[in-house]
This record gives structure tokens, sequence and C-alpha cells, in this order.
DNA sequence: ATGGTAGTTCAACTA
């Protein structure tokens, strides 16, 4: 079995205690984290080592910054898009024997028509690009993390409300739609459900006690994985926690 | 077209 997370933790450095203690509960094989805010030499390693998990990171001070958590040895295939200079560091694609794992923070775009969300399309369109090549060296692979997207309507509380915003825009979601177009499987969505679930509430305005929240983090799997995902689901335990991040982990379980 | 909160860093930016 392969278990699978991805969590936004905005700063490991304030949630490393949760991150710990969930790591304990759950015992994953790999945990994605984004928006780590930390650089690689800051990263508590002694803690992580001590959880019994190695550590792959692309940190970045402030903002951003991704690493990956893992029971077993990994190798960095990325830590970008080839031909894509960026310096917000949202990248981070690692093999674990013969599976990817392409942990990704989108970028959050803002607001429709600003530079920020102009670059996110771009950002989207060379992630497709990169996800055509890894899916060609890596039958067995997943896109994991925050990507600032919610696929549809069903994934919004209240999507009269978010209709053409940032995050539910129509040319993101078509951004997605060519991502899955790429072989890619939305884990959630190989399990019926009958409510909608999120991964993320804003903190203003009492987000999570009104539960006003969208799926925006998610687990994509190449075909070969689609094919033994036997669960996934989301896990908001961890946003009722004192100090929470404003986003809850994702995880999903694989038969191999 | 603004506010609400949180993190980093210290006035402002990002989300």
């Amino acid at each position: 079995m392969l278990k699978v997370a991805s969590w936004n933790v905005n700063s490991l450095r304030v949630r490393l205690e949760h991150v710990l203690q969930w790591l304990d509960a759950e015992q994953p094989d790999i945990l994605a984290l984004q928006e780590i805010k930390l650089t690689d030499e800051n990263l508590p390693a002694r803690d992580i080592e001590a959880a019994g998990y190695t550590v792959l990171s692309n940190g970045q001070k402030t903002y951003n910054g991704v690493a990956i958590l893992s029971r077993g040895p990994g190798e960095v295939l990325a830590t970008g898009f080839p031909g894509y200079d960026d310096p917000q560091r949202r990248v981070l694609c690692a093999a674990y024997g013969d599976t990817a794992v392409l942990n990704l923070y989108v970028p959050n775009g803002s607001e429709v028509g600003s530079d920020k969300y102009t670059y996110k399309l771009q950002w989207l369109e060379r992630l497709e690009a990169y996800t055509r090549d890894l899916l060609k060296d890596y039958p067995r692979c997943v896109l994991v993390g925050d990507f600032n997207i919610a696929p549809a309507d069903e994934d919004v509380h209240d999507p009269e409300a978010w209709h053409g915003k940032v995050l539910c825009s129509e040319p993101e979601r078509a951004a997605f739609a060519r991502l899955l177009d790429t072989g890619l499987s939305d884990c959630f969505r190989l399990f019926p459900r009958d409510e909608k679930l999120y991964t993320w509430w804003d903190y203003r305005a009492a987000g999570f006690r009104r539960n006003r929240g969208l799926r925006i983090d998610h687990i994509l799997a190449s075909p070969a994985l689609r094919d033994v995902c036997r669960d996934c689901r989301i896990d908001i335990e961890p946003r009722r926690l004192e100090r929470p991040s404003d986003h809850a982990p994702i995880l999903a379980e694989f038969d191999l």
C-alpha cells in the first residue's frame, strides 16, 4: 500500500507540531507540503527525522516553498519547469522507486485580469507541458498540492458568489481540465460523495465555522495509479486545532 | 469596492 498526502501548512515553522502529530496518526508514505515559508537550511530536519521521515525541499524565505517528507529515500527530479526561470519556489518533483511525485504550489492568481492571474495561467501551461514529459518517463505518477483551482461548482460552497472569481474562473478551470486531459484522474472524484467537501476555508469572516470552503487541493493520479486507488479523503480535523493552517490535508491510498 | 484573519517581517505584501 502506498499512502500519499498533501497539505498546505502556511508556514512549517508555525505548523510543525500539527504536522508531526498528523504524521504520527496517519503514517503516510509521502507527505507533500506547500507554503513552508522556510529556506532549505532552516528546515526542522531533526524533528522530521525523529518522526521517521526524510525530507526533500525547494524552500524559500517568507513566501512559497515546498517539501516532500517520505518514509523511504527519494531522488529530486526537478525544482522547477525546464526553461522557465522562476524565483518563486513552487515545484518539487521527486522519484520514490518507480513512482514520481510532483508537488505543486500553484500561484493564487490574486484577481482575474491581474498580472498575478496572467502569471498563474502561464505557469499552468508550463505545468501541463512538464506533466506530459513526466508521464512518458514515469507511468506511475502523482501530482499533488495546492492547485488554487476549484475544478467545478460542486467544489465551491457558494458557486453564485464565486462565479468567475479567481480560483473558480473559466480559464483556470479550462487549464485544470487540460491537465486532466494528459491522462490524470482527480482521485477525490473517483469515489461518489453525498456532500460537498472542501480543503480550504478563508481565515476571514469565520470561513471554517460557517463551512464556507473550496476544494482547491488535489491528488491527481496517472492511469496506472488511478487503477489501484482505493481511497481518497480530506481530513478536516487539523483545521479544528488551535492556530490551524487555512488548508486541510488530503490523502490517497494506492494498492501497490 | 471593502472588509474580514493570518504569516512574515517590521510597513507592506501575499493569501
